[in-house]
This record gives structure tokens, sequence and C-alpha cells, in this order.
DNA sequence: GATTGGGACTTTACCGGTTGAGAAAGCGCT
DNA sequence: AGCGCTTTCTCAACCGGTAAAGTCCCAATC
């Protein structure tokens, strides 16, 4: 069915020019009368007539096509609305740009630097993000050693010198913390994600820190893969300690697990928010749909991703803003948190 | 820093053979000596040269990337568990065979067949997997025109000729309403997804049939977006009316919506399952995590999606199995359901 | 000893665009 | 008329591979 391939020859042909011409017409460049131009279009219109793109991109004009590699279980990411979330972020932009999204789940970083390096040399890639960095990330290294355009999801402090956007979770920790103490609570647990992850690290470290001055009475901390069995399990160990040793409140890393540790409450006889307060973590729309409603330090994951996808046509264009905080998770109070009771 | 791009020529040059034998070399094609092979390869690993796949695909070789056009609102991607896991499963295939995916989120289905056009005139997908089928989709024809390879998750009276792979959903909602009608309900009601898709059609039209000897005391159904809160809306409409018009049992098109039913149950102080059975579809991590845990009818999504991958990939090597259903959803029941209390 | 066959490579012609160096034509100016 | 300038196009050389056809050389066969 398909007439054998049209190619630009067919195009120049049947408008009278030559293929020069229609590369000039349809990358939008002087040096065309207006008249050609528009028979060029007309032309092109007719046979049907796409530019090859994958010609294009190895005749050294830019590549439409962004990477993104993400380095978690595959299981793991299906309920994870974090990354859903934000690559429709991430791809709200990229289609403004006519700009495709080439993804690929990753065993580890090490494979995920070789992959990187791959499409970047294959010329698959013109640019692409880097999530959840770790100390001493690989990616860092071979990412300027490439000069591949990258905008790294992270802290300045692990993605070295490259151009990252990221979110100030110290200082989300320490507002979540403050708040529960300013309700009362004296001993605080926090459910946090996967130990290796940089951002993990900084949420640990600056619970450690709100804690210390505003929990007197306990904190714990307990790390997990972020998925809702472990948040599960974490809590159902927290809330099983005899009354002095339990906490009153729990923070969690994101909603999956918060939505578990509500139904482990429930499940042990405990009232939410009276007998043990929770918050959970990014607020997806999840959080509204639990009852109690959950409190949550809630996030604008969506335009986080296309805050991300922006800062890297940027970088790839050379005259980006840089390195810079998306808006701090702010709390929103719902119906899983209250004053500890007595 | 990076010395500039090495090629095949560099490589060829250092082994001290022709670029035609390093192609060769790198695509284990006979006609090469084991020392002349062992020597190429030992120049790639030290120049660091990968084959430029955009050069590969333009001279004619296959393309190892897969496209996929999601049609739905990004923001109800999010938490949209079905798709991260059908993604997971179409990727945990991919990478077996060193293929990306390349992702693409759009408007409506006329954008996806445009896009899926120049996708393929542009060389830059190798086939493409094909998701939620509307009536006379327009898809069907713009694949079988250009001849692109492509496995169409839907039942077969949607997807025209192609290829497909698809759930036997009207078998699967009339168990579901069988086992409803087994437990004892009457009054049966369901909260369906997109109108406008044809596996919602499927359904609806299965749920009619199956109510009509099931449920004589009273069948509903009601179409939504998918959404937790419409999910939460249908629940809300559906449980107000007074008791002989009130369905004792619920089935729900995805388990976001059942978990907003369930909170919204909670919230009317009616009691699941005592007052009124819950159902929900797809079973993702979620209905274990709520309280009462979710009965559903159980999905193993991500083994649908990576059997996508694998008939795709029969699809464009000329020598698939063809299209066939996988495993009917079977019921899983939990907490959620139970014989309506009198 | 000439012929055949085949293994091991090299040559060369694309794939479908982009790009910079001209060439032809039209125009104003001296 | 001659000269320089634009404007509008054409030409040919790439980009980095693949693949079919061709070259060489040497062992086996008649």
């Amino acid at each position: 069915m398909t007439a054998s391939r049209v190619t630009i020859k067919d195009v120049a042909a049947r408008a009278g020019v030559s293929k020069g011409a229609v590369s000039l017409a349809f990358n939008h460049k002087p040096g065309l009368s207006e008249a050609t131009r528009e028979r060029i279009f007309r032309a092109a219109r007719e046979l049907g007539w796409a530019p090859n793109l994958t010609a294009r991109s190895l005749a050294g004009a830019r590549v439409d096509v962004v990477g993104l590699a993400i380095c978690r279980p595959a299981r793991m990411l299906g309920l994870e609305p974090f990354y859903m979330e934000f690559v429709s972020g991430v791809e709200s932009v990229l289609t403004e740009h006519s700009c495709s999204l080439l993804l690929r789940l990753v065993r580890n970083l090490q494979q995920e630097a070789g992959l990187l390096e791959s499409w970047w040399k294959g010329r698959q890639i013109g640019g692409s993000i880097l999530v959840d960095f770790q100390a001493d990330d690989p990616r860092v290294a071979v990412a300027e050693r490439l000069g591949l355009p990258v905008v790294a999801v992270g802290h300045p402090s692990l993605t070295g010198g490259l151009t990252s956007v990221w979110t100030d979770d110290a200082t989300a920790v320490t507002e979540a913390v403050r708040y529960l103490a300013a309700l009362g609570h004296r001993r605080i647990a926090r459910v946090g994600g996967a130990a290796a992850l940089g951002h993990t690290a900084i949420r640990t470290a600056a619970f450690d820190e709100a804690a210390r001055a505003l929990a007197p009475a306990g904190a714990w901390q307990v790390a997990t893969d972020f998925s809702g069995e472990a948040g599960a399990r974490a809590t159902r160990s927290l809330l099983s300690a005899a009354a002095p040793d339990r906490p009153t409140a729990i923070v969690y890393d994101n909603d999956i697990m918060a939505v578990a540790g509500l139904s482990v409450a429930a499940e042990m006889g405990l009232k939410v928010p009276d007998d043990v307060s929770l918050l959970a973590w990014d607020d997806s729309q999840l959080c509204r749909l639990t009852h109690p409603t959950l409190s949550a330090m809630s996030h604008d994951v969506h335009g986080f991703g296309a805050d991300v996808a922006r800062t890297l046509f940027g970088v790839i264009t050379g005259e980006g803003p840089g390195s810079h905080p998306v808006p701090t998770p702010v709390l929103t109070p719902r119906g899983s948190t209250a004053p500890p009771s007595r």
C-alpha cells in the first residue's frame, strides 16, 4: 500500500526545485522566495511527506528526543504516583517543542551511565534528565566527560557541577517536624525511603536535627524501599511498642506508605488522628481519597517535571537559567493530624 | 573535553582495516577471521566507540525503539497505577532486546495518528504499541496504510485487522457480577471508566447483560473519567439513594475509584462490607493497603505489558504468534465484599 | 598446470537529509 | 557598459553507518 517511501527528493522534483531548497523551506531559513516556499509546502503536503528525523539528526541538526532512565525496581514504579506525575509534567513541556521522551528502566547506576553514553554517542538523544541521585553518583562524571546536556534532579551537594533543579527537602522535613511539635507531639517517627538515595540522606539528617530539638521524648527513623508493604511493616513495628516508646506521630516519605500506615493503624485498633497522627509526602490525589484524609507535605510534582524539562531546553540551547530550587513543599493539614490525645 | 566524536572510521584506522570490516564485526556477521575481529573490538574499546544508532537506522537496519502514545489527560495518569505498571512490563522485555521506549502523551487520537505517521516516516520507531481503543479508531487505518508494525491492546472487535492482545473484559465483568450475586446481592452498581473507550463499552454491555439476569432488584452504571474524584462523586450519588434504591454492591473500573469509594462509604457512616460491598479492578498493591482490604478482579498488568512487547517483536520480525487474549482477570476476594446484611 | 572455490577483506554506492560554496539573474550606480 | 550587491537557487560534499559487489590470495580438484 505504502507507495515506497517518499523522500525529500520526490518533493523537490514535484516542486521543481533542488533538495537543498526543500530543506531550506522546511527549516524556515532565509534564501527562498515566498512563492517557491509555498510551492514546496504544497508539494510536500500533496505527497504526504514529513522530513526523516533520523537523517536530519545524522546530518548534524539537533535531536528532538530527551532521555530519562529510571533506576528503581519495575514493580515498585507501578504504584509510585510520583514518577508518572513527574513524567507527565515533563511531557507537557516536551510536547510544546515537538519533542519525545525516551524512557528506560535500568537496574543500577552503572548500567544507566552506560546507557547515557550509548544514547548520546548514538545521537539518540539531545539531552537527558537524571533522577534519584546517590552519593558519589557515577553519572556526574559521565555526563561531564561526554559533554551531554543534562538536568540533574537533586540537591547540588549531590549533583556535582551539573545544572540541577531540586526541592529543599531539609527545610520541608524541618517544617513537618515543627508542625507536629506545635501540635504537641513529643515522640515523632519517620518512615523514610531508600537509604541509598541522596535525598533520603538529606531528609534523614534534617529529621535528626529537627527532632533532637523538638521531639525530646523520642525520635525514630526507619529506611524502606518506598513500597506500601514496607511502609506497613515499618508502621506496624513502630506502633507495636509499649506506650511510652511509641511515637504519637509518623512522617512518611511518600503517599503510598502513608496510606499503608493508615490501614495498619486501623488494623491495630488505633484511631487516626486521635491515637496517632500521620503525615504523607508528595500529596498525590491519593491523600484526598482516604478516610480520614491524609495531611501531607504537598508538592507540585507535575510542575516540578515541567520546570525540569524547561531547564533542560535551556541547557541544550546554551542559554538556560541554570540551577535553581523549585518551591519547597508546603504543609497541607487534613484529617490525619491532630494534637496527641491527653 | 570530549575529543571530537569518534566514528567507525577511527576504529577502522586504529585496527588497520576498512569501515566495512568494523561493521561486519559489530554485527556479528561472518566473513572475518577471529584475529581481526578481536583486533577490531580491542580498538573500539580503546577508543570508547559505540556505533551510532542514528546512522545505522538510516542505513536501513532495524530501529531499536518502540513507540507508545498515551491519550489521556496528563493529570490523570499520575495516579493510575495501570500505566506505570504496564509500561514497566513492556520495559522488562524491551530491555532484553536493548530496545528503548519512546513515550508521548497526546491530546486526542487524531494527534496520535499524526504522531505515529511522523515517527514511522522519520524512522524514529521500529514499531508501536497502541492502547485505549475507541470505536472506529482512526489509528487502525493509519497503521495499515503505513505498514507500521503495531500491537493493538484491545479486543479484536475494536482493533480491525491489527495484531491484538486483549483481556476478556466481558467474561471478567460477568464473573464479578456472578460473584456478587452468589453472595446474595440483588442490587448492584458499576462505576465505569471513560465512556468513549472501547473496553468500557464492552464492560458496560456485559454488565447490562449479566445484571439483567442476576441483579433483578436493580442495576446501575455510571461513567467517569477514571479519577478518584469522579469515583467518589459517583459513589456518593449511588449510596445517597434511599434504601430500596441503593445498591448493596459496587464494582469499580479501576483501583483508585474503589479506594475513593471506600472512603466515601466511611464518610457516610456505612460499613464496608456489611452495608455495602466494593469490588476493585486491576488489583494493584493499593488494594492490599486499605482497611478493609479491597476485593478485586485481579490482573497481572506487568505480565500483560511484557506479553504485548513480546508480541510486538513477533510482528516486527514477521513471525509472531499473532493475536491472542491474555489470562482473564480472576476474582480475588478480600475484606471489602461479603453477603449483604439483610 | 590451469581451474575452481571460497575465505577474508576492501570498495563503492547508497540511506535522506544539511550545509557551505558557488552560480545565475536582477538591480542600482557611476 | 561595467561593477558590485543581493536575492534566489543549485551542487556536491558530508554525517556515520550498511550491504552488495569486487578483489586477492591460497588450497583443493581435475
